[in-house]
DNA sequence: GGCTACTGTCTTTTT
DNA sequence: GACAGTAGCC
């Protein structure tokens, strides 16, 4: 009785298609549709149906792009029915991490495995092509260049060869030193017990190879569903069918023209073949946009029709919601155009829209620091999605590198890192201490037979046994992470001091940090999700503007969007026109699909002239020079620009 | 010999 | 603002 009441309730809140695709459990299923369709709504409103039709929540796997997008998807769930908070869900990343802790053994390594981000990695190969002497070469590929290239033979199923020749063809003569620095980088994370990003991918492919494993891994998730599916790469799509092998009720979810992370070895193609891996696969489309105004969707459906690759879908607004053409503007500069945004912004908040409805959108992170700190000016709240930052800054990893040579004391850049920042140690005595700690099997031996004996004979005694204390004090697995970092950061701040003079801000980061590790009790996934989970904070009320790269942007919605920065060379980016690689330029045309595909009721856009550079025009975005494209738009003169005085050309200066 | 401080270069997008 | 390379200093 109350089931169907339930049922009934799913119903009103789902369209025709969606109610089939919510009510289709059993067998594989695809629901391929375009931006702000209810795709989402699908995903969420399915978890919910399958609980309660007494499915075990934990039997459910929710795999989506980010950790935060599946995190909302079951809270959402959550509200309608309390159970379903115990949907599991997250990345393909996370999810291999988790996994992996459990299975590693069997596949012949230590579960207390270091994760790299890409900085580690780019580390540990430059490491690798020092000890082959690569480095003495000016020409030899950079070590973010290698990374990419290894990066590229995994998620696109390449040989080195291949992507070389591929990718950067002035390398080839490079290649067989290239094949050796990937094996002497494979042979480094080995020894040290650590796995980049990629590795993640193929240990947990490679667990589900084995029939064993896979049963262990796999036999208690009945129902499995991707979120973003034209965004996953070869071998995440190899991961899903093999997690789906036994039960074979996986759905996907997606939309073509959406995908974006081809740089990052995405294939668009795995959505469309889809059906072929799956054999009897129901297909389901919808054809009903919620989200936005016609005038919003008509920009979006003039640049589909632009792309070569012809989607035939038209966005049209199931409701027929009734707006304002969207906006573009010209400004004279970046600096003009953040602060006419920063001014909107503010009369917006001065007619009471709220913060939280009102996004600015761009193509790279760092063009925003104009408009950031002209809000700062006006006092409005902003939070910052993209760009990665955090994590990333010197002190954050400092302090975390003290954590991780305590969690696998084999991790060799992580002892690197800290014993640079010791007084009197440079390049050369780190080597010397790495090379004696590699032949040690543990952190007590580590202190005893390297760390110890150095110490004695030593200028700076006295914090050479600071450091020494510090490290086996936190070695006490009766410590949280948080109390951990209390030790680490007491001992590192006089450190940080010298090192960055008077940086109150970085202080103030290494706190936040720490009210994060709080929310952990143990040291080892405080660590995996530093590394796996770029979302820093916890949730937050507050009122606060969006603003985010348009990748970051991916799959949400606000009533206000400023998409700014259209400028040739920058959206599209110039490194994309740089290469003259037609298929980089449809993904940036793909991505401005997307930048406007966000908006509910009110698009604005802007670009400022920028003067030809080597890369691209340096005026108006090609993508919206297009006639047709033009016509959908409202060109707007910008009284607010004159209003400005020259106040900012000082700014500018300054900057 | 090895450490440190200084200078010039370059900055897409992300798990 | 972060990093690589270099010159000078202990
Ligand atoms: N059947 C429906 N009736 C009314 N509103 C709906 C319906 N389905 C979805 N919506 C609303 O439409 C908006 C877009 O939905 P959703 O985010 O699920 O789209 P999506 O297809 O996932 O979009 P994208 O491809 O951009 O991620 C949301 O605000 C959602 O609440």
């Amino acid at each position: 009785m109350q089931r169907s009441h339930a049922v009934q309730n799913i119903k009103t809140q789902l369209n025709a298609a969606q109610y089939e695709a919510v009510t289709t459990t059993e067998g594989p299923v695809l629901v391929i549709a375009g931006a702000g369709s209810g795709k989402t709504r699908v995903i969420e409103y399915r978890s919910l149906y399958l609980v309660q039709q007494n499915v075990d929540p934990e039997s459910i796997l929710l795999l989506t792009f980010t950790r935060r997008s599946a995190q909302e998807m079951i809270q959402r769930a959550s509200r309608n029915d309390t159970r379903c908070a115990k949907i599991d869900g997250g990345t393909f990343h996370s999810f291999a991490s988790k996994v992996l802790r459990r299975v590693s053994l069997s596949l012949g390594f230590s579960g207390s495995f270091t994760i790299y981000d890409e900085g580690d990695a780019e580390e540990a190969i430059r490491r690798c092509c020092n000890k082959m002497g690569y480095d003495q070469d000016k020409e030899f590929p950079k070590k973010n260049e290698l990374k990419t290239v290894f990066s590229v033979c995994v998620n696109k199923g390449m040989s080195v060869d291949d992507a070389v020749q591929r990718m950067y063809s002035d390398y080839e003569d490079f290649t067989s030193e290239i094949k050796t620095v990937q094996k002497e980088y494979m042979d480094y994370k080995r020894r040290n017990n650590c796995l980049d990003y990629d590795d993640l991918l193929i240990y947990l492919k490679l667990a589900l190879d084995n029939e064993e494993l896979r049963d262990r891994i796999s036999s208690r998730y009945r129902y499995i569903m991707v979120d973003e599916f034209q965004d996953t790469n070869g071998v995440q799509a190899d991961i899903a069918q093999l997690l789906a092998r036994k039960n074979g009720n996986i759905m996907a979810v997606g939309d073509d023209a959406q995908s974006i992370y081809g740089f990052r070895g995405a294939n668009h193609l795995n959505i469309l073949e889809f059906p072929k891996r799956f054999p009897g696969c129901k297909v389901i489309k919808l054809e009903e946009n919620y989200r936005s105004t016609q005038p919003i969707l008509d920009v979006g459906n003039a640049v589909l029709s632009n792309m070569k690759h012809k989607f035939e879908k038209r966005l049209v607004s199931g409701p027929g919601l009734k707006g304002e053409k969207p906006a573009l503007r010209r400004f004279d500069d970046i600096y003009e155009e953040a602060a006419w945004v920063a001014d909107r912004v503010q009369s917006l908040r001065a007619q009471s829209v709220p913060m939280r409805e009102i996004a600015i959108l761009f193509r790279t992170a760092y063009t925003s620091m104009p408009l950031q700190s002209e809000l700062i000016k006006k006092g409005i709240r902003f939070k910052l999605f993209g760009g990665r930052k955090f994590y990333e800054t010197a002190h954050v990893r400092d302090v975390i590198s003290y954590l991780r040579i305590v969690a696998n004391p084999a991790d060799e850049l992580a002892w690197h890192r800290v014993l640079l920042l010791l007084p009197g140690i440079g390049t050369r005595t780190v080597e010397r201490l790495l090379e004696l700690i590699s032949s040690e099997d543990s952190l007590p031996h580590i202190i005893d037979k390297a760390i110890t004996p150095f110490c004695a004979g030593q200028k700076h005694s006295d914090v050479l046994s600071s450091f020494r204390t510090v490290v086996q004090s936190i070695d006490s697995p009766s410590l949280t992470p948080a109390a951990r970092l209390d030790k680490v950061i007491a001992h590192y701040d006089p450190i940080m001091k010298a090192k960055y003079k008077k940086d109150a801000s970085r202080a103030k980061e290494l706190f936040m940090l720490r009210n994060m590790a709080q929310r952990y009790d143990s040291l080892k996934e405080f660590l995996a999700d530093v590394s796996v989970d770029p979302d820093k904070e916890g949730p937050d009320d507050s009122e606060y503007v969006t603003l985010s790269t348009v990748h970051s942007a991916k799959g949400l919605e606000w009533d206000k969007v400023f998409l700014i920065g259209l400028v040739d060379g920058v959206f599209p980016s110039g490194r994309s026109l740089i290469e003259n690689n037609a298929s980089d330029i449809e993904e940036e045309q793909r991505l401005f699909y997307v930048a406007v595909t966000r908006a509910k009721q009110e698009l604005s856009l802007s670009f400022y002239d920028k003067g030809s550079g080597e890369k691209g025009s340096g005026g108006l975005c090609r993508f919206i020079v297009s006639r047709n494209v033009k016509e959908t738009i409202e060109e707007r003169g910008v009284a607010a620009a004159i209003r400005r005085p020259p106040a900012k050309h000082f700014s500018k200066r300054r900057r």
